[in-house]
DNA sequence: ACTCAAGTGCAACAATATTGCAATTTAAAT
DNA sequence: ATTTAAATTGCAATATTGTTGCACTTGAGT
């Protein structure tokens, strides 16, 4: 419902506009799936290019979704996990690319949270994107 | 020395000519960082900018390099272990990509072989990418 | 040296991303 | 309900990144 919308947006300390509400209506709708930008412009054709890369860049500063990256070119958005803030996304699970058919979805089963890395290295963030085929597309 | 770069291009059934020669060189150079396109401008004024991307796009094929993907929006390259061939790639390691100053580095130490999935799927390639401040970067 | 497939360079184009700025809208204060 | 400041938007202009087609050149085996 349009309730929660505006509750994460308001959670997230970003402001109440249709076009925030409209991408945030269609992450949520696909809910384990991440959406590229031409596919929400695909979805949303009245909306501005440019206002959607802002919009992405929002709630991606403001810990609302986190980018996935897989060998495609396009990053790909998906809605955080609800502990994620402003400062800190903690969304420590990985990702399936189909090859095939190009959708990228969570696996929250594989936990991407502890990976030895050499002294002096930080890690503020991990991208783990498996790439292959999905159950849908194996015949 | 320019015998070995002779020697891989072989090897992978890529034939020998100066553009390759030449990216190859620099890919050598900075043995385990991944370039990105744009970085392999730069450092070849002279050579042709689709050229180039047809060049990078033989050596994935042939097992040469793989391709790194970060958060930043550009692919990178790096050169494959010496067991990759054309038509799998064998590079099970973890790469690090400094939001300071932008590298990427292999981190051969962590390696991607094995994440368990759903039933169903099949993985034919890993991406693990940690991000954050390399030991340089880290004042 | 000859030959042919592979590779190159150029042009044209398509897609993706960034910046500046004026106009509008939100949310909070009066 | 008005007012107001700051955030957001839409548009224009521009930069960057990636693709395709085609004629010309080159590499490597015969």
């Amino acid at each position: 419902m349009d309730n929660s919308i505006e509750k994460l947006l308001k959670k997230h300390h970003l402001r109440r506009t249709p076009m925030r509400m409209e991408v945030l209506r269609i992450l949520l709708e696909s809910k384990n799936e991440a959406i590229a930008h031409p596919e929400l412009e695909r979805r949303l054709p009245d909306a501005d290019r440019i206002t959607l890369y802002r919009t992405l860049k929002s709630f991606e500063e403001k810990g609302l979704v986190h980018q996935v990256v897989d060998s495609g070119n396009a990053a790909k958005y998906a809605l955080c996990k609800d502990d994620c803030t402003a400062h800190e996304h903690h969304d420590e699970h990985a990702h399936f690319h189909c090859q095939d058919c190009g959708k990228t979805v969570c696996l929250d089963t594989i936990s991407t949270s502890t990976f030895q890395v050499p002294s002096g290295f930080k890690v503020a963030q991990t991208h783990l994107v498996l790439e292959g085929t999905c159950d849908n597309c194996g015949e």
